[in-house]
RNA sequence: GGAGAGGUGGCAGAGUGGUCGAAUGCACCGCACUCGAAAUGCGGCGUGGGGGCAACUCCACCGGGGGUUCGAAUCCCUCCCUCUCCGCCA
C-alpha cells in the first residue's frame, strides 16, 4: 500500500516504477486527483465542524448559566450546520474509500536493479551479491549423473504403490494426492528436516499459526483485494475465513497493528504448514503429478526488519533456502525475477529452481521476496527507535522450501535404475534410519 | 449453541450527555535537590489528518463501523474481541 503523500512527492519515480509492472496503467495523476478531491471535501467539512464545535461550546456555557433564551438562539443557529456536516462526513468516507481502494489494488514498485521483462523468460540467473557463475557452482550441488533414462516422480511413486492420484481424485477431485508408507514418511521427514534447520541453525522462531484467516490478514499481505479467485474460503458465521495459500499470511500478520521496539528486530519466524490454492488460473498446467496441487506442505520463513536491514536480510534469507538444497544434495539455480514475473507485494524476488532429471528441467521450489514497507503499511506494523522515532517495518518472506516439490526433487534426483529411491543422508535420521525406498534392504 | 459481564492513554484505573484528548496512580523523559543514588519537588509525556515558510492552528480518534443529538467516552444499532457459568467437543 502506498502513502499518497509519497506518491505526491515522488510522482515521477512512481510512474516510472508502475510502468515497469505488467498491466499497470495506473498513474500518479489519477491518484492525486482523487486525493485532491478528498482534501477539498475535508476542508469544507472541517470548516463546518469548527463552527459547530464553537457554537456548541457556547450552548454548554449558556445552559450552565441557566440562560435558556440564549441557548435556544444558539441551537437554532447551529442546527443549520447539521446537514452540511452529515453530508460532508459521508463525502469524506466515500472519498477515503475511493482512494484507499485504488491504492490497495496497486502492486509494489520494483527495486532498482530488478530486470525488466514481461514473463518468466525475462528472469535472469543470480549468483549472489558478489558472486559469479563459477563461485556459485562451487557451493551448489552438481546434477546427478544417471546412467539410465530418468523417470518422473509420479512414475516412480505410482510404481512403488506409494503415490496415488486416482484414489485422491475419488476423495477430493483433481490436484490432490495420497502418499503412503515410506513416501508419506519422506514427505514428513523433509518438512521436519527443513524446519529444524531454520530453527536450529538460522535463527528462526518456530510458529504454529492459524491455517484459517480473515480477509483483513489477506489484505495485509496483499492476497486481497486482487487475488480472491486463488483462495479457498469456508463460511464462518455470517462471514468467511480463508484457508491460507501460504504461511506468509499468518506469519507476517503476527506483527499487524503493533509497534515493535527496534531492539527486537529482526524478528524471524518459520512454520511448516499446509497451503491451499484454488489454482483457478492454471487449468491445464502441470496436471500430471504432484507439482501443482490444491493442497501442499511448505516451510515458510518470514523476517521483520528495519528499513536499513531489509536488503541484506533478503540475501540472507535466500542463503537459508539454498542451504536446504545444498544439504539435500539437489542441484539448483537461482533466478532474479523480472518485473513481469514478480508477485504483487514484492520489491524484488529470487526464485530457487531445483533440477528435476525426470522432467529434464528446472522447476521453482522456493521464492524469496523483500516487500519493503508495502505490507507493513497495509497491516499497520511499525517499529520505534530508542529515541522514540516511529517508522514502518520492512517484511520479507521466502519458502524454505516447498515440501511437496522438495519430495519430487528428492525422488527424481535420488532415483535408481531399479525404480527405488535412495534416502539423502540428512533425511535418514528422520526416516528411522531407512536408506532406500523400494530397494532391496 | 444458551445466559451474563466487560473492552478508556505503555500499564492500572476514574469518568453515564456539555468547557473531556480524557482525573488519579505507576512507568518513562528532562530539570532541581544530592558526592552519587534513593526519596522528594517542578515540568514533559498518544496517534492520524487538514492549513501555514514558521511560531502555530484546526479536525478526528476512549475495541471497529454506523446512527441519535446543537453537542457523545457517556444514548441506540451492528460487528470484533476478552472473561464467567451451562451445554457440546478433539
Amino acid at each position: 500500500m502506498f502513502d499518497i503523500k509519497w506518491i505526491r512527492a515522488n510522482a515521477e519515480a512512481f510512474d516510472r516504477g508502475m510502468a515497469r509492472r505488467k498491466g499497470e496503467a495506473r498513474r500518479a495523476a489519477d491518484l492525486l486527483a482523487l486525493d485532491d478531491a478528498r482534501k477539498a471535501v475535508i476542508a469544507t467539512l472541517q470548516d463546518a465542524q469548527e463552527r459547530r464545535n464553537a457554537l456548541s461550546k457556547e450552548i454548554g456555557q449558556a445552559k450552565a448559566q441557566k440562560d435558556e433564551a440564549r441557548a435556544q438562539a444558539l441551537m437554532a443557529e447551529v442546527a443549520a450546520l447539521k446537514d452540511t456536516i452529515q453530508q460532508g462526513e459521508k463525502q469524506e468516507r466515500e472519498a477515503d474509500a475511493a482512494l484507499r481502494d485504488m491504492l490497495a489494488a496497486l502492486p509494489n514498485l520494483p527495486l532498482e536493479g530488478v530486470p525488466d521483462g514481461a514473463d518468466e523468460t525475462g528472469n535472469q540467473p543470480y549468483f549472489g551479491p558478489n558472486g559469479s557463475e563459477t563461485t556459485a557452482a562451487a557451493s551448489r550441488p552438481a546434477k546427478p549423473e544417471l546412467s539410465f533414462a530418468p523417470r518422473q516422480h509420479f512414475e516412480l511413486g505410482e510404481a512403488l504403490g506409494q503415490m496415488d492420484f486416482e484414489v485422491a481424485a475419488k476423495i477430493s477431485g483433481a490436484r490432490f494426492v495420497v502418499l503412503k508408507s515410506h513416501l508419506a514418511r519422506l514427505e514428513r521427514a523433509i518438512g521436519q528436516f527443513m524446519l529444524d534447520l531454520h530453527v536450529d541453525q538460522h535463527g528462526y522462531t518456530e510458529v504454529q499459526p492459524p491455517l484459517l484467516v480473515r480477509d483483513e490478514a489477506l489484505l495485509g499481505t496483499g492476497q486481497l483485494p486482487k487475488f480472491e479467485d486463488d483462495l479457498f474460503f469456508t463460511p464462518h458465521g455470517d462471514g468467511r475465513l480463508a484457508l491460507i495459500p501460504t504461511a506468509e499470511v499468518p506469519l507476517t500478520n503476527l506483527v499487524r497493528e503493533s509497534i515493535v521496539a527496534e531492539a527486537e528486530l529482526p524478528l524471524r519466524f518459520a512454520a511448516l504448514t499446509p497451503c491451499f490454492r484454488s489454482e483457478a488460473g492454471s487449468a491445464g498446467r502441470d496436471t500430471r503429478g504432484m507439482l501443482r496441487q490444491h493442497q501442499f506442505n511448505k516451510v515458510e520463513m518470514v523476517s521483520i526488519t528495519t528499513p536499513e536491514a531489509s536488503i541484506d536480510e533478503h540475501e540472507r534469507m535466500l542463503g537459508c533456502a539454498e542451504a536446504v538444497l545444498q544439504k539435500l544434495g539437489i542441484h539448483y539455480r537461482v533466478m532474479a525475477l523480472c518485473t513481469g514475473d514478480m508477485g504483487f507485494g514484492a520489491q524484488k524476488t529470487y526464485d530457487i529452481e531445483a533440477w528435476l532429471p525426470g522432467q529434464d528441467t528446472y522447476r521453482e521450489i522456493s521464492s524469496v521476496s523483500v516487500c519493503g514497507d508495502f505490507q507493513a503499511r497495509r497491516m499497520d506494523a511499525r517499529y520505534r527507535t530508542a529515541e522514540g522515532k516511529m517508522g514502518y517495518v520492512h517484511t520479507l518472506n521466502g519458502s524454505g522450501v516447498a515440501v511437496g516439490r522438495a519430495l519430487i526433487a528428492v525422488m527424481e534426483n535420488y532415483q535408481q535404475e531399479d525404480g527405488s529411491i535412495a534416502v539423502p543422508a540428512v533425511l535418514q535420521p528422520y526416516m528411522g534410519g531407512l536408506t532406500s525406498i523400494g530397494g532391496r534392504s
